[in-house]
DNA sequence: TGCATTAGTGCGTACATTTGCATTTATAGA
DNA sequence: TCTATAAATGCAAATGTACGCACTAATGCA
């Protein structure tokens, strides 16, 4: 492998792997909170705390982070903001990142 | 939805994903790790740590951590153990969990 | 308009993980 | 067998992140 490829690949592998994106899902309070809305759909933050052992601004600030990175939705209602799972997104991102490690599996 | 299939619903949504895997892999320093020995091929720690900012030792552990969940693969040559990263078996990682979300997306 | 309710922020603490130094262990090769 | 080299480990410091309390901000509804 050359230099020019060796740079190539290494590029295409940071480009396969959205890691932010990626880095944000993994982290055990998150992927509490996404299992909570998964199974019980959009909720607010109040209903997501009483429901989880962190305090509501933790939550807050996790939704928030999770926001960010369209792994939720936000939909405001009356005074109520309610947080629901993007999972076709998360889906799609999965889909991608494997369809791509497949071209890297040939190419480098 | 009712109570049985909310559970039914939870346990998949963790069956799918498999956590600790995905943390390991996502972190810096290892996708760091990951990225050279993809690039550069088979190496043994005391070369891979030459082209990392971090010690010999937190190579060390790293590697450990990512053999593992098999990440990387080992191999005795002479008094060096050379490192490999295991392409197949992380696309083959995404690949089941990019499966299993799409039953997720409908069941659930 | 005013108040009650909901969400968000500032900030210090706690905790988990990474990190590097020093040292030990293992062992291939002379 | 002895020695030099490579890898692994004990341990304490540094770092990053999560966490909860207290407070502020925003605003829907009476």
């Amino acid at each position: 492998m050359s230099r020019d490829e060796e740079i190539k690949c290494s590029i295409e592998i940071n480009n396969a792997i959205d890691f932010d994106f990626y880095k944000a899902l993994f982290d055990p309070s998150r992927i509490e909170i996404i299992r909570y809305l998964a199974v019980f759909g959009a909720k607010n933050i109040t209903e997501i705390a009483e429901n989880l052992p962190q305090d509501r601004s933790v939550i807050s600030r996790h939704l928030d982070l999770m926001h960010k990175f369209e792994i939720v939705s936000k939909t405001k209602i009356g005074r109520n903001i309610f947080y629901e799972v993007n999972s076709q997104m998360i889906f799609d991102k999965f889909k991608l990142t494997t369809d791509q490690l497949e071209k890297l599996l040939n190419s480098c």
